[in-house]
DNA sequence: CAAGAAAATTGATGATCGTCAAATCGCCCG
DNA sequence: CGGGCGATTTGACGATCATCAATTTTCTTG
């Protein structure tokens, strides 16, 4: 039975299997006490609000389990998810950084369980700890070469080609590989969701998701996708040859 | 004499008065002697690289004249530029913190003077002073936030729209304003480098010209812009009224 | 289970954008 | 100064996309 906790986050720092792959994986155990003791952990329904654009940052989170969208608002009130986060990673940790405020909105995609640590703690373990702050900053630097292929992304291509993209990241954390070579997948999003991903209307991703299935490249049924023949989808993102 | 040596970045660390303005600024005098024993200035002709894509990084720059932009491009071969770097600017920090190569590529835009420090007096100095890795990582945030943006404008967007926005930004570091309140600005882009900014083709920027002309927005002669009533600028990225 | 709300699809239409091609402009170098 | 090359502009056309509106489907909630 103690070898069953051991697997389950959110409920003991010690024993979060989730820290061995993450930021606090430097930690010593004297340190990782002092986390498990200031961690608040709180379970979260399907659509609720994590934390919200604009409002004064008091720490970070890390997600135990369950799925996570990080949205931003643009001026004119549309909203676009920028990132989907999972069991293991932090949020929020730009607001020990930079300015007081949220720079973006956190919201639980399903049921999952979140901890949070205060400011205080956060900022004790950085001194105590110097590991800890330059593997806060491989993890920003990461998330801003992502942010820097998106844009790139966004540069060239369609939105066929960005939504197969898309589908391909999703695949690979989503997906599950039958025997005969054929994908299936939950979507964890909806339609609204994808489409603000890639920037385009929700009528317009309907359009493409009719077209990938006029040709044969993807099946969708409600959030389940079935890729019968994955070389069709990579067919669709192959640059024309270089010379 | 002495006194307008100090006003010359590039020549001596020291005097440079850009230290105070970016990272640096967390040096003891001492940490400051080894920045400049270290550190090797290079003057770059207009339309020189300062490093590529792909290539081992062993050390970062630091801009002491001049406006350096920073491209990377797709797996198709369009180039997309990204970001402009100017004085005080430190580029190639990531190869640092993640893997060894540089992720994008660095060109000088006009003559520029811009100083290499290589990585082990990098380091040397992070381990000495904890305060400067702090810079660094807040450095990291803010681009992030900045491409996080983009990101949100490209998704939302019209190409006009975007170039607006462009010339404003552009405007804020490159323009002067008349005493009648009319800005004037001297691009340091190609027409093909701003309309890969915007994620457009030079032809579409072309037109959008064109059509910004027609609408008495702003007058374009070549790389020289004018803009009689900023007002007319600003009114173009208004959001539609909240409600 | 039923009603209501939200999400998703579909159609029609006009605007925007990319592509190809040709012509013109501007700049660098011999 | 003239040639040449790249940058820029312009035109024509088709493809893609956003918008508005109507409908259907799905999800939520009492």
């Amino acid at each position: 039975m103690v070898e069953r906790r051991r697997t389950m986050p959110g409920v003991n720092c010690f024993e979060c299997q989730l820290r061995y792959r993450n930021e606090w994986s430097v930690l010593t155990d004297e340190e990782v006490e002092l986390l498990g003791r200031a961690r608040k952990c709180r379970n979260y329904r399907a659509g609720e609000s994590i934390f919200s654009m604009g409002e004064p940052s008091h720490g970070i989170y890390c997600i135990a389990s369950g799925t996570a969208a990080i949205r931003k608002i643009d001026a004119a009130g549309n909203p676009v998810l920028l990132h989907l986060a999972y069991a293991g990673d932090t949020l929020g940790y730009r607001g020990l950084l930079l300015g007081e405020s949220r720079c973006s909105s956190a919201e639980a995609l399903g049921p999952s369980k979140v901890c949070f640590i205060d400011k205080p703690t956060v900022q004790a373990l950085l001194a105590k700890n110097p590991a800890l702050g330059l593997q806060f900053v491989r993890r920003v630097a990461s998330d801003l070469n992502d942010a820097h292929a998106k844009l790139v992304q966004n540069a060239t291509l369609s939105n066929r080609t960005k939504f197969v993209h898309l589908l391909l990241v999703l695949m690979n954390r989503h997906g599950r590989t039958a025997t005969d070579g054929s994908h299936v997948m939950e979507l964890p999003l909806s339609r609204r969701d994808l489409a603000s991903m890639i920037g385009a209307r929700h009528e317009t991703l309907s359009r493409i998701i009719g077209r990938l299935e006029e040709d044969g490249v993807a099946r969708f049924s409600g959030r389940t996708v079935f890729v019968t023949r994955p070389s069709s989808l990579l067919h669709e993102i192959k640059p024309p040859l270089l010379d």
